[in-house]
DNA sequence: CCTTGAAACAGGAATCATTCCGATTCACTC
DNA sequence: GAGTGAATCGGAATGATTCCTGTTTCAAGG
């Protein structure tokens, strides 16, 4: 997702248009990869070294809810990243070297489903972790 | 897994038989659901009253490392679950109701891997969430 | 521009799960 | 039944996240 269809959700939404959202989604654009609030923290570092994480907590869990970024716990963090394909159903492959993720179109749901009847299926979760090609080579 | 399973595993590796680690296991079997430490805590409360966390999660890794349970997390809280089936690979439906879990035979790994060429695949998760039959009831 | 109410923020305290640590007790071996 | 390392206790420490309270900033209207 790029910044520009970012700041269209988040006005459509009556919310206002802030240096620090300006900074946060930044620094989310164009990785392909799960971030974490420290993370973030650092890099405001040199345009607002005392950003509160309250502020940046609150920041990404709007974020969050409004499908701007994607959300998913990694060894009991909150880990955030940018939307990548907004509408689209998809899962990560993510390296546990270097972070980066790579994107799975298939969704093992429709396969499975049938064999839960009677069950109200309300979310799923399909991670697979490993190293990518590059922190394979090393 | 039975507790006589359970407890030939832990005396092959060479550890020690305590009164601790019996009621851990004893509250864990037969319970199709996954628990957290402050449940196993709570459930001592009648037996140990004054057993500290630090040997709950000693003795709950141990266990999970050994694969006497099964470990997930679940809103950024380990969570374990006696392992009901050892050896077979499987997945997990559980309630976010009552907690319940309903066991998945299906594996999407497979059809999936061929897509990820030059990755070395490490592990995956994949659970289903919702309500169970019972609970859709209510 | 200037005002103004609501939204956003800073800073620090509080919370919650988990881990660490030093001192003590226990389970197994000889 | 004594010795030894494993296991435990109790409490302090840690780290991520949230709460609280007073202050600042935004953006819409006059």
């Amino acid at each position: 997702m790029t910044l520009d269809e970012a700041w269209r959700i988040l006005q459509e939404n009556q919310f206002k248009r802030t240096k620090n959202r300006d900074t946060i989604l930044q620094f989310f654009s164009n990785k392909d990869r799960y971030l974490t609030a420290l993370e973030v923290k650092n890099f405001m570092a040199d345009d607002n070294p005392g950003i509160s994480f309250d502020t940046i907590y609150r920041n990404l869990t709007t974020f969050s809810e409004l499908g701007i970024l994607e959300e998913t716990d990694l060894n009991g963090e909150r880990n955030f990243r940018m939307q990548c394909d907004p509408g689209v159903h998809h899962h990560h492959f993510i390296c546990t070297a270097c972070g980066k993720t790579r994107s799975i179109p298939h969704c093992p749901m429709e396969m499975i489903t049938v064999n839960l009847p009677d069950y109200e299926v309300e979310g799923h979760k399909f991670e697979i972790y490993g190293k990518c090609p590059l922190c394979v080579e090393k």
